[in-house]
Order: structure tokens, then C-alpha cells, then sequence
RNA sequence: GCGGUUGUGGCGAAGGGGUUAACGCACCGGAUUGUGGCUCCGGCACUCGUGGGUUCGAUUCCCAUCAGCCGCCCCA
């Protein structure tokens, strides 16, 4: 083999193609009723965009990031997340003006990229579905952006799934939470794991959701994040869950957990699966607020709030899932072809049935009749039809439902006026 | 980035230094000049991820490399 695909890209085959469009299909639509918009961004941009957005001390950014320099010696990288070439065009397309309703909400599906070894539902290259709301701190809206993650998933038929919850507070209320934190921590820093110590400099609260079990005896007396909170987080949180609970959206508070980007502040969320097919990544969808990123970038106070969704992991969970994708292909009706002489003939009868709205499809390689009726049969074809010449002297073709093996004789004439009676 | 494991036809998979590389599925042809799901017969890998080495000889041993899978880190 001459070549093969870069690692951790993976083909997406004709096949599988149409199950992601199908999937991607039915998320629109609810993104529809909900009043999304669709964005369709750069790939790459500016390395220093994602270095600050995303943070520079974030593993995304300091070992995860594909970069590189283009041939006008520009410091670019493929995008790892999608939220901040969002608000890039969000702030240089001035859309935070009057004439545009508020807040505004969006959306975008495409490719993301990071280098990181792969393994099931991990790829360098993979696909986020990504939802992000400009303008408004109403806890109503991080609700409503839970609520959509978690109905899309629903809708998809997903079983198993936990939406996990927590908040972090304003920038100070971590900051001082942080303090503590490492102030409990110190005293046990020998006990800690290796990564848990290093952990400790870096990203303490990195520490708390550790899968170490000696790391999680010594969290589990850890000062709780919750408690820091000022009276204004305390009291956004409590609306989340007040508004989450009117919406019977089950979810469940877990001060534990900690994102990985660093522009979170306030309510952070989770949706996982708690069946183990996708191993260590059980996450199907993560996200927060950020009220600080926009002006960050260079634009006006704005708060904001969104959630990136793992796609593959989404297909993944989904294969799993019956026959979700069962019929996908299911044919109405096969042309069979006795003989060179019918060439043009079938093709107008294939033609004129799809025409009339069938899913048709006829021989092309000239096989014996009897391979012909197998490939109808494997294509789950409903009826067939059956061109040789007799057919092509007389006008009138052999309609065969295959379930029963029942034959009528059809006009070709009938076929192509769309008068082609089923019973 | 670290650790483990695997790599044989379209797919699944046996083999373990010696030369015709099992078997199953799928596919193609025939038995059945134009009618399917069963059966029977036949066909289908100059070659065992790639490169190098050891050897009289390597798909089998060694090294490197690439890729897959799993765990860690981290995340979607």
C-alpha cells in the first residue's frame, strides 16, 4: 500500500457518510425550533487566537495544537474547538450591534483538530457540533443550552445519559477557591500521585477529579467549590437549577468537576454516557459560560454561553443503538437486465420510476438473472423488474414482489405515464 | 507525550524458519440459454503492514518504522 490515511483521520465511508448526514439532519431541525443559526467558519486561524481564547497554559494549547507557518511566515493553527474562531467572527463582524436580535444564537458543525493519541471516539481529527449564545447572563440561557444538548441527545434516542453540573463562580470566587484548595492540599502533597503534584502548581482544581484513588480519599475532605461562591454565582446556580427542575431536566451537581478550557466562569456542564463502550471518553458534550471571552478578543462586554458535542462519539453510541440505522438503504424497486439489447430501455424505466419517486436501481454488469435477483434481494429491493428482449418486442415487463414471489405484467407504457397500479 | 498489545486475500481468521499460505464469509462462474433466499461443483493472496538484518532459506527470528486497539495524560 502507497499510502494510507495521517493518523488518528478516519474515511468516512459512502456507507457510513449517509448516517451522518441523517444524525446531523435531525440535530438541525431541533436547533430550528430552538432558534439557532448556523455559522460556517475558517478552519484555521490565527495561532495567537486559540493561544488566548482557549488559554495558553491549557493542554489544548501547549501540547494539543496543530500549528504551522504558512508561506507569508503566518502563525497559524487548524482550530482544536470551535467557540473561539465563533467569537472572532462574532467580534469582527460587529453582529454584538444594535440591529441584531439578542442575544444571539448559533451554531456550526465541522471538523476540529488536535494532536493527541487516538483511541475510540478521540481522533487528531474529528467533528463537534457547537452551540454558543452572545448577549444575554440570564440563567435562563444556560438552561436553555443544557436543555438543547440534552433533548438533541434524547432525540437520537441515547440511553444512559447524566447531565452533570457545577459551577465555578466569578473569576474571584476562583481565585480564592483556588487558595484554599491548595492550602488543603499542601499538607498532603506527599500522599498525592505524581500527576496530582504537578497538578498542584499548574491547575489545582485539575487534582479534584483525579482517577488516582488514593488522590480521591484525600479530595474527598476537600474545601467544596460551592461553597465560595458569591451571593450573585450562588444565586445564578440556584436559578439554573430552579429553571432545569421546571423543565424536568435531570441533572445532578458535581463540585468535582473542572473543564478543560480556560475561559469558563459560573455554571459548567457535562453529558455523559455511563455505558463503557467509549472507554475513557465518556463525554459526549461539554461546555459553560464565558462571560470574559468576547472582550477578550477584542470586543465589547458580552456574556456568553455554549457547549461543544463529540460527533463521532455521538455515532459511535448510536451503532450501538438497534437498528437506528436499519432501511437506510432500502430500494423500491431493482431493474433486471437480460441481454445488451435493453440497455436503453432499462435505463427508462429505471429512470421514469425514480421519476414517480422511487428508490431505483438497475444492473449495469451485465451478471446472469439469477445473480441479479440476489443483488435485488441483498439491496432489500421491494419489487423487480425484469428487461430482456421479449419484453423490449411486447412492452409489457414482469413486476415481481419479492416478498411473496407474486408476478403481475406491467405496460412499459404504464411506467412511464406514472400509472403503475401496485395492486 | 508515556505504557501495553496487534498488523496474514474485500472481511473474519489458522499457521510458526524450508516453500502448493488452512478454513469461514463475501464475491464471480457453472449445475439451472431469462427469475432470488437451499444444495452441489469450480474460481478467487507471485504473498503474510513497510524497510533493513540474521540465515543456504523467513510470513515465521531480530531491529527500526508506520498504522490499529487499550490504559494514562487530557478532552468532544
Amino acid at each position: 500500500m502507497k499510502y494510507q490515511k495521517i493518523r488518528g483521520t478516519a474515511d468516512i465511508l459512502p456507507n457510513e457518510g449517509e448516517k451522518w448526514s441523517l444524525i446531523e439532519n435531525k440535530l438541525k431541525e431541533i436547533l430550528m425550533h430552538y432558534y439557532y443559526q448556523e455559522a460556517r467558519l475558517p478552519i484555521f486561524e490565527q495561532f495567537e487566537l486559540f493561544a488566548r481564547g482557549v488559554g495558553e497554559t491549557s493542554d489544548i494549547v501547549s501540547k494539543e495544537m496543530y500549528d504551522f507557518y504558512d508561506k507569508g511566515e503566518r502563525h497559524l493553527a487548524l482550530r482544536p474547538e470551535g467557540t473561539a474562531g465563533m467569537v472572532r467572527a462574532y467580534v469582527e463582524n460587529k453582529l454584538y450591534g444594535p440591529e441584531h436580535h439578542k442575544p444571539q444564537k448559533y451554531f456550526y458543525i465541522g471538523p476540529m483538530f488536535r494532536f493527541e493519541r487516538p483511541q475510540n471516539g478521540r481522533m487528531r481529527q474529528f467533528h463537534q457540533l457547537g452551540v454558543e449564545v452572545f448577549g444575554s447572563k440570564n440563567a435562563a440561557v444556560d438552561a436553555e443550552v443544557m436543555t438543547l444538548a440534552y433533548v438533541m441527545c434524547q432525540s437520537l434516542g441515547l440511553k444512559d445519559l447524566k447531565l452533570y453540573i457545577n459551577s465555578l463562580g466569578s473569576n474571584e470566587d476562583r481565585i480564592q477557591y483556588r487558595q484554599a484548595l491548595i492550602d488543603f492540599l499542601t499538607p498532603h502533597f506527599a500522599e498525592l500521585s505524581k500527576d496530582s503534584q504537578e497538578r498542584l502548581h499548574k491547575n489545582p482544581l485539575r487534582v479534584l477529579d483525579s482517577k488516582d484513588p488514593q488522590d480521591q480519599k484525600i479530595v474527598a475532605a476537600a474545601p467544596n467549590i460551592l461553597d465560595y461562591l458569591s451571593e450573585e454565582s450562588a444565586q445564578h446556580f440556584g436559578q439554573v437549577q430552579e429553571i432545569l427542575q421546571a423543565l424536568n431536566i435531570p441533572y445532578e451537581i458535581v463540585p468535582s468537576m473542572v473543564r478543560g478550557l480556560d475561559y469558563y466562569n459560573d455554571t459548567i456542564f457535562e453529558l455523559v454516557t455511563t455505558c463503557d463502550i467509549l472507554g475513557a471518553g465518556s463525554t459526549i458534550c461539554g461546555g459553560g459560560r464565558y462571560d470574559q471571552l468576547v472582550e477578550e478578543v477584542g470586543g465589547p462586554e458580552t456574556p456568553a454561553f455554549g457547549f461543544a458535542m463529540g460527533l463521532e462519539r455521538l455515532m459511535i453510541l448510536l451503532d450501538e443503538a438497534d437498528d437506528y440505522f436499519a432501511n437506510l438503504h432500502k430500494l423500491d424497486a431493482y431493474v433486471i437486465t437480460i441481454g445488451q439489447a435493453v440497455n436503453a430501455e432499462a435505463a427508462k424505466v429505471t429512470k421514469a420510476l425514480r421519476d414517480s419517486g422511487w428508490k431505483v436501481e438497475r444492473e449495469f454488469i451485465g451478471r446472469k438473472p439469477g445473480s441479479q435477483f440476489k443483488s435485488a434481494d441483498k439491496l432489500n429491493a421491494s419489487y423487480v423488474f425484469t428487461m430482456g428482449e421479449n419484453e423490449l418486442e411486447t412492452g409489457i415487463v414482469n413486476m415481481k414482489h419479492l416478498e411473496t414471489g407474486h408476478e403481475v405484467p406491467v405496460k412499459l407504457e404504464d411506467i412511464y405515464n406514472f400509472k403503475l397500479n401496485l395492486n
